[in-house]
DNA sequence: TTGTAAAGTGACCGCTTAGTCATATATTTG
DNA sequence: CAAATATATGACTAAGCGGTCACTTTACAA
């Protein structure tokens, strides 16, 4: 997607771009997002940006792409068959996270921003896209478990995915919402999301997993 | 806050004028939504806006004021008294909802895109105070249910205030996920939300309430 | 009918945006 | 060195926005 002009650059200078640009858009919605702002920051000519992307949509689902790329490495190496109970599997995920999230805070920052960033109606579309792909994940983790007998049957796969992502998401926005992490302060400081957070937000998750547990295992 | 001048008009312009303005802000953020084009609908010059009310923002908390007073009026109506169930309850609240929105569909249309609208920057601050409200109000519910012995004592009421407010939230967005409903569709139409999808959206959230009833009830 | 107050107007201001393109500079190749 | 290619530039376009204000029209009371 980026042009090839973008992949010769120089290492460098190709993640200074980068950097700038997930600064960006962790802390604005896509329509309101600005290329201007961000190539004054970087000290370059604006029309260099479009010497290395189609435009800001090719930029932007760069960004996606290089960010999902890299939490996937974190998440894909947890695997539910190291764990007896789908619980701790899914708390093991938010250990990774954190991993993730502290040794790449911006990276970190953007995916917490993508939700609200996806929000611009120049970009619904990609909303749904990504909204599918992410439900089908835990579609596919209760499935798992429905077939292994250890959650109930007699509610709806889909319904149940799209619950357990919809609690994912309801963790972090818990979390938002009681101040235990500030990613608009923690952004300014270049500081992971998490940082210092750790128990805390596995405190979270576990009672998060306390309350859900009974309403998602079979019996 | 509106001005004077507005609420002296003649209720159908009044109408006219706060109808459109619910259209809009119905389909796009804060941000997006554009006061120029508005007006250009309306056949009303801009100017007559800013006679009316003191800027964008003055002009948009009204309509958010005004859409949540025709909305209590309904949900009001619904006491948890009259049940023996929360979560009958909770399912009568979705049938007053139904109401509200095949009374006054732009209303509730606005309502719906009211999470979305206010992740523009500008109202921010707006967003917290609404969320605060809104949860305080599930922290509310929680609370009575446990102290009539109903709802389990061992997740703090704020866990479960949010994570009941959140599923709400949830069967709004799996109504929209499943292609259930279609605001986008219906609000050209001038279509309530819920138009015909009645008997579906109750089966969701019963299906919701099959789900979750273990997850908060005592035992 | 005249005078006053309320309501309505739209050109205009200042600002911002994504994207373009002719030109200039660097870098590589022959 | 020279020619060719790749990279960088920033003034510019066309469009959008919220908001202002000097002005006109309407409504009504004296």
């Amino acid at each position: 997607m980026p042009k090839q002009t973008f992949l010769n650059l120089e290492e460098g200078k190709r993640k200074r771009i980068t950097d700038a640009f997930l600064r960006e858009f962790a802390i604005k919605p896509f329509d309101e997002a600005s290329i201007t702002v961000v190539v004054k920051q970087l000290g370059i000519a604006k029309g260099s940006v479009y010497q290395y992307f189609e435009g800001k949509q090719d930029l932007f689902m760069y960004l996606v792409q290089q960010c999902s790329m890299v939490k996937h490495r974190y998440v894909a190496s947890v695997n539910r068959s190291d764990y007896e109970d789908f619980w701790t599997y899914f708390r093991a995920l938010y250990e990774y996270g954190f991993q993730f999230d502290s040794e790449n805070p911006l990276e970190s920052h953007f995916l917490h921003n993508l939700a609200e960033n996806l929000d611009s109606p120049s970009i619904k579309h990609l909303y749904k896209e990504m909204l599918q792909q992410a439900v089908r994940a835990f579609e596919d983790l209760v499935t798992y478990e429905v077939e292994q007998g250890l959650f109930r049957k007699d509610i709806s796969i889909k319904t149940m995915g799209f619950q357990l992502y919809k609690a994912g998401v309801s963790i972090q926005e818990y979390l938002l919402f009681t101040g235990v992490i500030n990613p608009q302060q923690s952004i300014q400081k270049e500081a992971p999301v998490f940082q210092g957070k750790k128990q805390e937000m596995l405190q979270v998750v576990d009672e998060y997993i306390q309350l859900l547990r009974p309403a998602f295992n079979k019996l």
